[in-house]
DNA sequence: GAATCTCATGTAAACCTTTACATCGGTTTA
DNA sequence: TAAACCGATGTAAAGGTTTACATGAGATTC
């Protein structure tokens, strides 16, 4: 087999190999049924021949479409990342599309650059990471104006974005009844950033709770920033206090871990003086000292529901938007245990 | 300003306003030193109004270039995923690229399928996180069909592919031999999973230091898997033997961890009774008690060096390909001191 | 004052598909 | 046997750029 691998094979090389038009050939591949027997095979056997791929870019010219999907993320180093990609991954892939990953951290400039993927054609949709609309602008616009997007993990509210994430105020309220159910009374919520809405939406399902206990419990709150850093920091603040809460429910894993270390350093035991649960389920959450107790998040299925929607939405470009929100298990390890005071 | 948003501007609607032919405004907009002033006025002018955006698919139809580059990965939750992912994105955003995602899973089927993207053109150049060669069949190929391809994180062999990767061997040494500057005799090398590139890279640092002893010093390898599962398991089957070691040096982080934890579980204090150093230095690595000591590979460094490398490639194809090495560094933790025995 | 050069712009081909429409031989129907 | 139909295939337009080449007007040269 001597062929001359120069340029690959375009549809006009299969199609005078075969003996056919171009047209029968662009048939003979999208619509098999559409042409006779005999000339499928020739036509097949001239591809194989030749190794023919349609080229891509041809094809998206023509029909209008990409293929492609812009995953604009804040940053992807959040522990989050990984397994929403997965979920969103997995389902593009299966239809057929690709993912294109925008990191934007947080940066206006870059955000904007990548928005320009989508008037150029070069993605069809959008999958927001970021938490909230892309550019200022935006929710003015007429709504034919705003491409397909779906918001992933963080909702964001617009009439024409669908998003799914956990359902974070129901799973907050199952973390804090399990430790009003452990007994105990003073527990104290570790918020994220300042402004952060799943810190807002965690928090809610904080006092859902509370306000169920038999007995009033008041409510507790001090500032995190999402970061175990920012977790210690809000330790250290609260000792400055005469009373001391039992157990902490932290924004994220990350806040809980830095509680921890920081109630360790301390000299008290965790759980055995205080109880902590965090939030995320991220990979080292089973891995700290104690385990830690946490809400699972469903990261890829997620992302599955987040792409499966947009898809969804690109077919059928006036279908309604939704919210989904997804249920967070509790996750029991051994970071909680029953009051000691 | 009541603009029809029917369908987006093409060239030609921003030619026919600022009455010169595409070509002036295609000229204008890539080569604007070719046009007169006045006339490039009248065309942005034009562009501004009709808010005309280059379709991206008729550019890369005629420029045969798709400017998207596909990163195959084995997996997307590897702890340094993130890292050298936002190295890869950084450079290929500056550079006018987009990063396309393939999740492998290590699934040929699945492998084989994203590398269609480059015969189809949906992308120019190919970034393998996986640690091989594609498909079986690429090695034999003539060199012309290999796309521009480079290896990041883990080196790979072949004379068409550069590849960028910490110096695993290098820095192996200087964790062991900081091990052995601790005063440590027997330190075990946790390995990695069977056949594992990196683990024998590592393995052979750690022998290069051991080879510098002043009184001879044993090899003792145990095997792991990379998890921290495998960590455990290596600890329990090291305590079937009669001689333990006073220190571990483990192919990577989460088997550090898995070891650290097991060692915690015998009733051992790390680093008191053992000590511990790890690879990788994954976002926990601080986190956990005692803070691990380990090498840091410079994930996003990587990252960029490759895209670098690949970008390179593509804009100078008969480019020599090339192997990098980055240095590795010690980050000292608590999890290592001086040997009790 | 003709020949030559330069610069700005226009014309049209090329990039590779998909697909509406036309064509044509062969059945079926009236 | 003509009309209507059907299935398989071909023709050509369209999708939106970029760019080699052609054109034409002004400036420069001899």
């Amino acid at each position: 087999m001597h062929n001359h691998p120069k340029k690959p094979a375009t549809i006009e090389d299969v199609a005078r190999l075969a003996e056919v038009s171009i047209a029968t050939v662009s048939r003979a591949i999208s619509k098999p049924e559409k042409v006779a027997e005999s000339t499928r095979k020739k036509v097949n056997a001239a591809i194989a021949r030749t190794g023919y791929t349609a080229n891509a870019m041809a094809q998206n010219l023509r029909r209008q479409r990409s293929h492609m999907v812009l995953v604009l993320a804040e940053s992807i180093s959040d522990p989050n990342f990984p397994g929403i990609l997965t979920g969103l991954e997995k389902v593009a892939n299966a239809r057929g599309y690709g993912v294109l990953i925008g990191n934007t951290d947080g940066d206006v400039a870059l955000e904007e650059k990548y928005l320009r993927f989508l008037s150029a054609g070069t993605a069809d949709g959008l999958i927001l990471l970021t938490g909230h609309l892309p550019v200022a602008g935006w929710p003015e616009q007429s709504k034919t104006l705003i491409p397909p997007a779906v918001a992933a993990a963080t909702p964001v509210q617009h009439d024409n974005i669908s998003y799914v994430c956990t359902d974070d105020r129901a799973a907050a309220r199952i973390a804090t009844e399990y430790l009003m159910s452990l007994g105990h009374k003073r527990i104290v919520y570790v918020a994220g950033p300042k402004g952060n809405v799943l810190s807002e939406r965690r928090l809610q399902g904080y006092c859902d709770a509370l306000s169920q206990a038999s007995e009033p419990m008041s409510i507790w709150k001090i500032d995190g920033d999402g970061t175990s850093l920012g977790g210690r920091a809000a330790v250290e603040r609260l000792f400055i206090r005469d009373t001391l809460p039992t157990a902490f429910f932290c924004f994220n894993d990350n806040t809980a871990i830095g509680v921890i270390g920081a109630l360790q350093d301390r000299g008290y035991d965790v759980p055995d003086d205080m109880s902590v649960v965090g939030f995320d389920d991220i990979p080292f959450a089973s891995n700290i000292t104690p385990a830690l107790t946490t809400i699972r998040q469903p990261r890829s299925q997620i992302g599955e529901h987040a792409m499966t929607a947009l898809l969804d939405r690109l077919a059928q470009p006036n279908a309604p938007t939704e919210g989904k929100e997804l249920h967070g298990d509790l996750i029991v390890r051994s970071s909680c245990s029953v009051p000691k005071t």
